[in-house]
DNA sequence: TTAATTATTTAGCTTTGTCTAAATTTTAAT
DNA sequence: ATTAAAATTTAGACAAAGCTAAATAATTAA
């Protein structure tokens, strides 16, 4: 199947939208793409051409068998091109997500299984996502939490949503990164913010809108 | 500037086709791209009004010197994918051109200046052809000549056209590649052929066709 | 259950890069 | 210096991917 780099975004985003088998809705997907929801429409009509999801008008879109499986193919090279960025190139991982969003769409399986070799095989990116395996296999990951969801008051940083360059500096800046350890000192109901700490350093205080993109788990 | 991907195509085929201060014609253009003339006319008024090539219509193409920064700028780019493709993912000579096609209109100063580092900052690609620096600046190449037209009888191979693959591939099995030494041993005219004999192997005949994509110098 | 709101689709237009067929200009040959 | 051939450009069309505005369907609220 020879897919255009539109087509491929879109594949993409349904994916990382979909849960369960819950049907993704044109709107939510036009948002995902900083598009129109009427562009999604046109785009839905093509794909579904194309056997790679499902669509019936007014009825959302979920991904076929064939759908998933290039899905995976596009998140896997996204992820090992991050890899390579930061373990080879230095970048740090607010940096790489831009540019694997265009390495990805260099289609080779053969390039990308030998890059695949040379990072070590590696099952984890730089934000802690999974990577799939040639044949679209993951490890699936270990049960984890947004920060703001948490209960447990020891918890370690296992991802990070990749989207915000803005947010990744952020936390860089903090010193918040992959395995990272903190406590909950307190949650603030009444202003939404979250209070923690990091081993010998004082406490600081950052809101719910950015604890919900760090994703945690008991420690 | 901000150009396509098809606009930087055009760019370095102008100057891959541009010999001096000769005009490139509309259909060498067309050729060399596999499109129709019809279509490099179009481009060539795109590429006009953008200032990177001087254009008036019936009077063939030139690159400005704006147009010969931004081919730099994407030859380097091909080149150093292809290093990186022959030395880290241990691609083998005839197979990295198409790939470093797609890979080098990933537009990103930084990412190709860590990845010049993190190969060593070569100065010749895998095909011998020199790479420019950031600045554009080039190493220039070492006199050298078709093997066709050489008329020293001692040889080493300095660079292959990487444009065909079949090429590249036939070479392989010959056991030729940059820095083979061979000898001319004789030229017949009468069918366009040319034996070379390499060290320690019993001699070969190849024909002018191919003789003319190895480029030599003499030992 | 009807009305209002929200979500989705349709229709028609735009841009990029391509094409074919026809017209025009340049070059080469007699 | 004409004329024939070759090269180039123009005109008009098409596909991909997007947009806006208007129409329609689905959902929510009164």
């Amino acid at each position: 199947m020879n897919l255009t780099v539109a087509e491929e975004n879109y594949i993409k985003a349904i994916y990382k939208l979909q849960e369960g088998d819950q049907a993704v809705t044109t709107n939510a997907l036009a948002y995902e793409l900083d598009t129109k929801p009427a562009s999604v429409t046109d785009m839905a009509k093509k794909l579904k051409e194309k056997k790679l999801i499902d669509y019936e008008k007014y009825q959302g879109i979920t991904l076929t068998p064939e759908g998933r499986k290039t899905a995976l193919q596009v998140v896997r090279r996204h992820r090992l091109w991050e890899c390579f960025l930061v373990d080879k190139l230095s970048f740090s991982w607010e940096e790489v997500h831009e540019l694997a969003e265009e390495l990805e769409h260099v289609r080779s399986e053969k390039l990308i299984n030998r890059l695949s070799d040379f990072l070590g095989n590696p099952v984890i990116d730089p934000h802690g996502d999974p990577i799939p395996d040639a044949h679209g296999r993951m490890a699936k990951p270990r049960p984890q939490t947004p920060l703001d969801q948490a209960n447990a008051k020891r918890l370690v940083v296992t991802a990070v949503s990749d989207q915000s360059t803005a947010l990744l500096a952020f936390l860089n800046a903090k010193g918040i990164k992959l395995g990272t350890q903190l406590e909950i000192v307190a949650h603030y109901e009444f202003d939404n913010s979250i209070e923690i700490k990091m081993k010998h350093l004082s406490s600081l205080t950052i809101s719910e809108q950015v604890a919900k993109n760090i994703m945690v788990r008991p420690l």
